[in-house]
DNA sequence: TTAATATATTGCAATATTACGATAAATATT
DNA sequence: AATATTTATCGTAATATTGCAATATATTAA
């Protein structure tokens, strides 16, 4: 089937699933620590340095986007991306309260 | 293809990637959310909390055991799950030092 | 306008994932 | 031993994901 049937799951559990999928592939991750690192706009030059096909990256960039955690603006010839740091800080406190399930926890049982 | 490139990145990359990997399905997550609810062993009654089939359960929990973050000690004839809380541990602080990139960035520029 | 440059989209092949029925394996009960 | 109970595995169908060549689109430069 390959079919995720998200109807029996409750929003939070479908929208922490949808975040840790997009974030599921190392080409996305080493995106998003590239945008992180150079810490301004990256013009295009991802295809450089991540070393997969142009289509291969416009299509992991658009993933990215439309989770919300970057943002492409258009100059010129080229898009400008960078992070979108108010969605990333949103994904991050969902992400965070989920990961911190632990910190209640009093022991292990077996 | 289907077939992530894993060789072009760094070990790193695809450790956030695969522990992002299983969190990114509901029933995974729902699983994960209930072990911790119940503090407590859980003997296949996730079947009944989850709606899923039994052996697709049973596939989620092996994939969540593959990558350490629960247990499964067999107590008579069932199975008693419950959290990793070390693995669990360090989990976390590989994704949050990676969620945590956005604290070094200085402001959006786009 | 034409050519060059950069990115997006399309189409497709290979592989992965999801889900579940059927069945196996292992232990408990009678 | 025979049966019941619980979980794992196998097999399979449907769908998703990954990657890239080819091509389209859009802007800039000549």
């Amino acid at each position: 089937m390959g079919l995720t049937k998200t109807e029996m799951f409750t929003d939070l559990q479908n929208e922490i699933s949808l975040f840790a999928k997009v974030l599921g592939h190392p080409a996305r991750v080493a995106i998003l620590q590239h945008l992180f690192k150079i810490d301004t706009c990256v013009c295009g030059d991802l295809v450089n340095e991540i070393g997969l096909a142009q289509p291969t990256i416009s299509q992991h960039l658009k993933e990215l986007k439309q989770l919300g955690l970057i943002k492409g603006n258009i100059e010129g010839t080229s898009v400008c991306y960078c992070i979108n740091t108010e969605n990333w800080t949103k994904m991050k406190e969902i992400m965070s309260q989920f990961l911190n399930l632990d910190i209640l926890k009093k022991e292990d049982c077996c």
